[in-house]
DNA sequence: ACCTGAACACCGTTCAAGT
DNA sequence: ACCTGAACACCGTTCAAGT
């Protein structure tokens, strides 16, 4: 009975055999937890061109350490961002509450551009397109149905042109932002300016022919 | 005779001394010259984070030498980018010749814009803010109060919001082409989409109170 | 006076050696 | 099984040595 085939077992769950899958040890996944902590704070300070030898420093690691839970910098990058990337979803949550659809597009758009001037990390990752990579697609996806919603409300209700999609709205805001001076005396609520004309421009009333097909994700 | 003090000579411009500006040598100018011609083209293709390795190799030269005529990679890009920045001026000259105010405006920005898309490097000056270098002060001064007259028409002419000003351009069409994904394919005219959408933020009629205030040049 | 390339301090990444 | 730090190939920059 004990001799029973091992083969059995592996068969449950198709034909393949099965890694091993054993939990991992103690101090692995402490450290995995000090090292993405790190590198969230580092990179929300710094932005993505935080070292991974200051993140190391910070988390308290060797840099072959964070290496091996993360086997590129890339690889932490997306951890990361994959948590950051809740405040879109949060936001986007908070504004579908709001019952006037064109009040609720707003306060989505600012919400998710005041999450990435919070974070440079997330404003790099969104200027430098991380968030395209395929790795972070499934997370996504929540974010980009919520944002489809606002959109179709906001557009249905006749306060924003039928010539948009989805897709435009994270390259309006992150531009809104990034495009600015990075840190001009007293200009740090630039954004908000470039967020209103963007906004502007987005009301249907005399909107004129856009000429160029609108952007896709891969979903 | 011959003894005439040098200090008469010296004397003729001011009363510092003069520190001797003879010609330079003639391989040295010609480095110079292979070297800002390799770069050019090497930021065009590449964008700023082309290495100076690349450049000097492309140029001929070593690295040594580069350094010797620019002390930084810094200053071998303002060197670079004051010339790419005639671009700006010869679009806004272009423009001006454009008897409509509004048809100026489009024109001007549209032609900012393709110069832009076509040279990565001029790209990454604007949204890394390298225009915005002390060093590069004299030569914006063409370029800004060109764009000035072109913006006050269009706003005189009543096509063009009135809470706008000069240095926003700069940034709503650098912005409108850095946000969109960096080659997707077939999508290599989104930024006319995003500049449209900008210009159609740019009308007068029914324009939100903007709640933020405008950025300023040092001039 | 100008040019050159080896050398330096950084970066991301790898890997032999330890426990 | 996991951790560590020295080592590597890059980067921008410097400088002793050549002509």
């Amino acid at each position: 009975m004990a001799t029973a085939k091992s083969s059995n077992s592996s068969k449950r769950n198709g034909d393949a055999a099965a890694p091993a899958p054993r939990r991992p040890r103690a101090d692995a996944v402490r450290n995995r937890q000090l090292i993405v902590d790190a590198a969230t704070a580092a990179f929300g300070e710094l932005g993505l061109d935080a070292s991974v030898a200051e993140i190391a420093r910070r988390a308290g690691v060797g840099t072959g350490t964070l290496f091996r839970h993360f086997p590129s910098k890339d690889d932490l990058i997306h951890a990361v961002i994959e948590t950051r990337m809740q405040e879109w979803t949060v936001a986007a949550e908070a504004a579908l509450s709001e019952p006037d659809p064109g009040k609720a597009f707003e306060k989505f758009l600012f919400a998710a551009a005041d999450a990435q001037v919070r974070d440079r990390g997330l404003l790099d990752a969104m200027t430098q397109h991380v968030i395209d990579a395929p790795e972070l697609l499934e997370c996504n996806r929540q974010a980009v149905s919520l944002s489809d919603e606002i959109l179709k409300r906001a557009q249905q209700a006749g306060v924003v042109r039928n010539d948009v999609v989805t897709e435009d709205l994270r390259y309006l805001v992150s531009a809104a932002i990034a495009s600015g001076p990075r840190q001009q005396s007293g200009a740090d609520d630039l954004h908000i300016r470039y967020l209103r004309i963007m906004i502007d421009g987005l009301r249907p009333d005399g909107a004129s022919a856009l000429g160029a097909k609108p952007p896709s994700y891969a979903r």
